[in-house]
DNA sequence: GTTAGCACTCTAACCTTTCGAGTGCTAATT
DNA sequence: AATTAGCACTCGAAAGGTTAGAGTGCTAAC
């Protein structure tokens, strides 16, 4: 069955959630009557914002308070109502902060999901690109005492990952820097997340001739690939949250923060995104802790490959025309970006 | 003019305290003479009550609510009521991370903040102590394009830090190897916070021999020593904050997590500690932001050397005594830590 | 010096009232 | 037929009133 909305209702539901959206307050008939938007009298509108009450789209907090848009009546509202605006008055924003100095790509995300949040007041989720393509550039080991080291992996994105190994008692300085040699010669190039298996494939063969206590040695040096590469989440703005009149109430505060805390379900709730602009509104969400929240992501995609994720998270109750626009807007831009990086750093 | 308080009073001071600490009520005659803490009736507890509030160790919420400790009451019991815990009793905390694993300095420091306010929580915050001591271990440059490079800095602690660098235009590849080379030879021993002061004194002028474009390539390279090495806040557990009933105010949250975000103020806040735990309660706070919060800073000192400062912020109502033995216990194993480690990456 | 007893105080929780903004419906108007 | 004026009704928020309970201070007795 399909709806049919008159003109007059539409233009009713618009103005009501554009009002709602603005003031948080439920929206009368005789105020806005009164402010002029819609040229009836406020029985007129009574009449029509029964009829949308009945087909779903609003709702009421009590018998007598004004109307509220429902989800169903954001959903209709996002599908249908809004004419984004231009999505060129955000543009420039990331090729402002390429000009003003140089960055390495994960400053560059963080820096974005700063603005984004400061621009808008919701919380603004990034899910950094890294691990979908970087490849080694460079891997250093330096050692510290005679039994640690610190291994330091440069990526082709300026990205540099460091950790802590202990080294094997076999290994003298010259073996180390053979050993260097080696993996560098042979794992330059590759991606990041693939340097574990070739460790194996590559090196462990070569390795045998060069190290007097082999299996020891591989066990120590193993480490230096052995982190799992965790998807990089670049979260601004969490407190924005506190800002919104509906988000008054302590608990829903606390489930809020608490989400935050957990990365691997951030990461769950944004990485299997289609291209193109997502809004989730409210109980749409499948993560209890958002279900009156709004979520809208973007992805990042060139050609068919992903290369994560904004996001912001905010009130239902959501400046949609604004975020939306600047939501593509900054994809765009941050997409171009990536890709340009990308292939100047092949 | 000297107070004196008779054995009954001191006895009566310590277990309000210890109550309302415990629950958050205030406390009342009638309820404390039924617990049979103090051996005495209402009535009595009443007069010694009356005299605790007359010389202001105690509080009234209304004429006839029971009593709440004030901060003088607060204060007088941090200084002379509590009798601390073993301090043993948490011993090992720090040790044992650094058995499980090979961390570096930051982590080290990053998980002691989520045990210490997992342990407690409330707010823990630390201030790392690299700055005070780490030196520079070897310096790379990679570079990712023609134009642009991404310098490497390895400090005596396992403490990596990058940052990317325009590379001047008249450098080549074995220019910069060889520049490299003077840098480490030159600068690798010294304090970071050094190397900007020593870049200028001792490697602008080898440079000019080797480089063509000199004024220009020192503009570049200067940008890698360039950063203010600010000091690095750990902090953990700010949503604990939620969790405290006196906290139920979106305002006083809302200011607490503003100051959470203005890092420099909290340096400011516990930089200039002098040794041995340090107690600041309520409106002792110079900040305004937590005049309602009680600070607990304890500095890691070793010798006349400040390495660093642990903290926890938390509710005035706080549990002092298992507070102040865990930040006792788990100073002394931190000082020891880093001082062994500084002492072993010599 | 301690305690029982009692009048008093103040809050929290619960009603009650009132006011205003809102609704739904009906009848009049365009 | 579509729109509007009019009116009775509803509900929440704010303001005031009442009560119960935990607490106090004081006095007089132990």
């Amino acid at each position: 069955m399909i709806i049919v909305l008159t003109e007059r209702q539409l233009q009713l539901l618009q103005a009501i959630i554009d009002n709602f959206i603005e003031t948080a307050h439920p929206v009368g008939s005789r105020t806005l009557a009164k402010k002029g938007t819609i040229p009836y009298s406020a029985a007129t509108i009574r009449n029509d914002m029964a009829d949308l009450e009945e087909l779903g789209f609003l709702e009421k907090m009590h018998s007598s308070s004004g109307r509220i848009p429902s989800e169903k009546g954001y959903r209709y509202y996002v599908d249908h109502l809004i004419k984004p605006e231009s999505s060129n008055k955000y543009r420039g924003i990331v090729s402002k902060l390429m000009k003003e100095g140089i960055y390495e790509f994960e400053q560059i995300v963080q820096m974005s999901a700063e603005i984004l949040s400061d621009l808008t007041s919701y919380t603004a989720i990034i899910l950094g690109p890294e691990i979908f393509e970087t490849k080694l550039k460079q891997l250093q080991i330096v050692p510290l005492t005679s039994q640690t080291a610190v291994a330091v992996l440069i990526t082709n994105t300026g990205h540099v990952e460091h950790r802590m190994i202990s080294l094997p008692e076999a290994i003298n300085a010259s073996d180390l820097e053979k050993l260097v040699n080696i993996i560098n010669e042979k794992l330059v190039g590759y991606p990041i997340v693939k340097l574990q298996d070739m460790f194996y494939t590559e090196i462990a063969g070569i390795m045998k001739q060069y190290l007097d206590d082999y299996e020891k040695s591989m066990k120590y040096l193993q480490a230096i690939f052995m982190t799992d590469y965790p998807v990089k989440v670049y979260i601004s703005g969490k407190s924005n949250i506190l800002m919104q009149p509906e988000f008054n109430d302590i608990d829903k505060i606390r489930s809020f923060f608490a989400l935050m805390d957990r990365e691997e379900e951030i990461v769950n709730l944004l990485k299997d995104s289609t291209p193109g602009i997502e809004v989730t509104i409210g109980k749409e969400n499948e993560v209890e802790a958002i279900k009156d929240f709004t979520l809208i992501t973007s992805s990042l995609h060139h050609g068919d490959e992903q290369m994560g994720t904004i996001a912001l998270l905010g009130p239902k109750r959501m400046e949609y025309k604004k975020v939306i626009s600047l939501l593509k807007g900054l994809s765009k831009e941050m997409t171009n970006t990536f890709y340009m990086w990308y292939k100047d750093n092949e």
